[in-house]
DNA sequence: ACCTGAACACCGTTCAAGT
DNA sequence: ACCTGAACACCGTTCAAGT
C-alpha cells in the first residue's frame, strides 16, 4: 500500500478503487484535490459501481476525503454529472498512440463521419454505465443533440460537411440524422450490455422454467428466441452507418446536379 | 373542493394535482388505494413535476396518503418505475374513440410499422418526462429493445412481419433496425422539448450576450444558428420512417427473388 | 384489512470550526 | 488555503402500533 496515511479507517473496498494505478499510469492520490481529479474519480467510480451507486459521500471516500471537501471544486452533484459527461466526450479529441480513429486527421466528410461514429462508439463501450448520462442529460443549448455534446464537436461536424460541398441546410439535416442514428444504436448497445450482466447477477431458484412458460403464449417470440439473443451490434452499426452515408451522398449529389430543395433529408 | 377531508393540513400544491379530475374523467380519490391508481398517480406526477421530483413521500402526498401506505401495493421505488413504464407503453393497445393509429387494425406490415411508430411517438410527446424512463430502464429480457418494451408488442411485431413474407432472420433484423430508429428519434425529440422549457425557466441577468460571445469562436455554429434552432422533428420523423420502410421493402424483395443472405440489413 | 408514527440508515448541502 | 464535524432537511424502507 503506497504512502498510506496513518489513520486508515476507511472502507477498504472504496479505497481500493482509487489507490491503485489509473489509466494514465499515475498514482491516483499524490496529494491535493482538483476538479479534474474529482471528475476522473467519478468516471472511474461509475465504471466500477454503476451510476446509481455514485453519491457525493461515496465519491469523496473513494478519493480519500470527506464529501464536503468536493464542494470546494464542484458546485453540486448535478454540475458534477455534467462535468463527467464533458470529460468523457472530450476524449474524442485526445490522440492515443497509433490512433486510427483520431477525428482531426480525416480525409473527406465520409471518412470524418466514420471516424466520429467509431470514436463515439468506442467511448460508449469503454464507459457503458456513463453513456446513459451522455444520452439523456439535458443539453446546454436546444440544438446540442446527444451524444454529440460538445460545441467543438458540432462545429467540426458542420465545418467538415460544409467543406465537403453540403449547403448549410443539408449539413444541419445531416447533423440531425447522424445524431439520432448514433444515439439510438449506441444507447441500445450499452443497454443490452447492462442487461447481460444483470442477468448473471441474480441466479435465483430456477428462473428458466418460469420465463419459458411465459413465452409459450408468444409463438413468434418463442420461435425466434435464439435469433433474438444473438448479439450483432457491431455489424448492425456498420451497416446502419454505411446506409446513412449512402443516403447523405445521394442527397449531396442531387443537390449539386438538380439544385432542388434538400433540407428535408433527415 | 369536492369531498375534502376535515384535517386538511397537506401541501396544497400536491393535493391540487390529484383532487382534480383525471384523464378518464373520474374523481381521483373516491376512496381506497390500488396498484393501478398508484401507477396512474405516478404518471400524472411525473408529467406535472418531472422525474426528478418523484419521491415515494411526495407521490403518497399527491394521493392523499402517507408514503408508507404505498408499500402495501408496490414492492419499492424501482418496481414502481417499471410499472410506470409498463402502464404508459400499454396505452398502445387501448383503442381511443376514432383512433386511426390503433395498432391491431393494420393492413399489411408497412401500415403496421407506420401505426406503431406514430403510436409510440404520440406516447412520447404526451409524456415527455416519462419517456427517458421508457428509453433507459434496464429491460426485462436482453432482447427487449426500448422503446418497444412489451412482450406482447414484440410478438405482434414479429408476427406481422412474418405474415408479410419476412424470414425469421429478416424480421429480427427489422425489429432491431426499427427499435433503434425509434429510440434515437424520440429520445432526441423529448430531450429537445425539455431543453426548451428549461431555458424559459432561468431568466438570469442577460444570458444572451454571454452565450453569443462563446459562439464567436465557432463560425459554422454561428452561421447556422438559425437553422439549428428550427424544430423539424415531425418532418424528420416521417422521412426517416419512410426511408426505413423503403430499406426493409428492398431487403424483402431481394430475398424473395434472389434468395441471398439477408440477415445483416440492420 | 388498511393506514400511520416512529425509527433507521443514508442522501445533498451549508457553515462554522479546525489545521 | 484546504479540509472536517456537526447539523439540516429530505430520502427509501421497515415494522410495531393504531383504527
Amino acid at each position: 500500500m503506497p504512502t498510506a496515511t496513518s489513520d486508515d479507517d476507511r472502507d477498504p473496498d472504496l479505497v481500493a478503487v482509487n489507490e491503485g494505478v489509473d489509466v494514465a499510469g499515475e498514482l491516483t492520490r499524490p496529494g491535493g484535490l482538483d476538479r479534474e481529479r474529482i471528475l476522473r474519480g467519478a468516471v472511474d467510480f461509475i465504471d466500477a459501481h454503476g451510476l446509481a451507486a455514485l453519491t457525493m459521500r461515496r465519491l469523496g471516500a473513494s478519493l480519500g476525503v470527506e464529501a464536503m471537501a468536493l464542494y470546494r471544486y464542484v458546485p453540486g452533484r448535478e454540475d458534477l454529472l455534467d462535468g463527467v459527461v464533458d470529460m468523457v466526450v472530450e476524449t474524442l479529441f485526445v490522440k492515443d498512440d497509433g490512433d486510427d480513429l483520431y477525428i482531426e486527421e480525416h480525409h473527406g466528410w465520409q471518412d470524418y463521419l466514420m471516424r466520429l461514429g467509431h470514436g463515439i462508439r468506442r467511448i460508449a463501450l469503454a464507459h457503458p454505465s456513463v453513456f446513459p448520462l451522455v444520452a439523456s442529460r439535458p443539453p446546454a443549448a436546444p440544438w446540442v443533440r446527444p451524444p454529440l455534446r460538445s460545441l467543438r464537436l458540432v462545429e467540426s461536424f458542420l465545418g467538415t460537411l460544409t467543406e465537403g460541398g453540403f449547403s448549410d441546410q443539408a449539413a444541419v439535416a445531416a447533423y440531425r440524422a447522424y445524431s439520432s442514428f448514433l444515439l439510438g444504436h449506441l444507447l441500445l448497445e450499452v443497454t443490452q450490455l447492462g442487461a447481460q450482466v444483470s442477468l448473471l447477477d441474480q441466479p435465483e431458484g430456477d428462473p428458466e422454467a418460469q420465463r419459458k412458460t411465459d413465452l409459450s403464449v408468444f409463438p413468434n417470440l418463442l420461435r425466434t428466441e435464439q435469433l433474438l439473443s444473438l448479439d450483432k451490434s457491431a455489424a448492425e452499426f456498420e451497416d446502419a452507418l454505411e446506409n446513412l452515408l449512402d443516403r447523405l451522398e445521394r442527397v449531396l449529389h442531387e443537390a449539386q446536379t438538380s439544385d432542388g430543395e434538400v433540407a428535408d433529408l433527415a
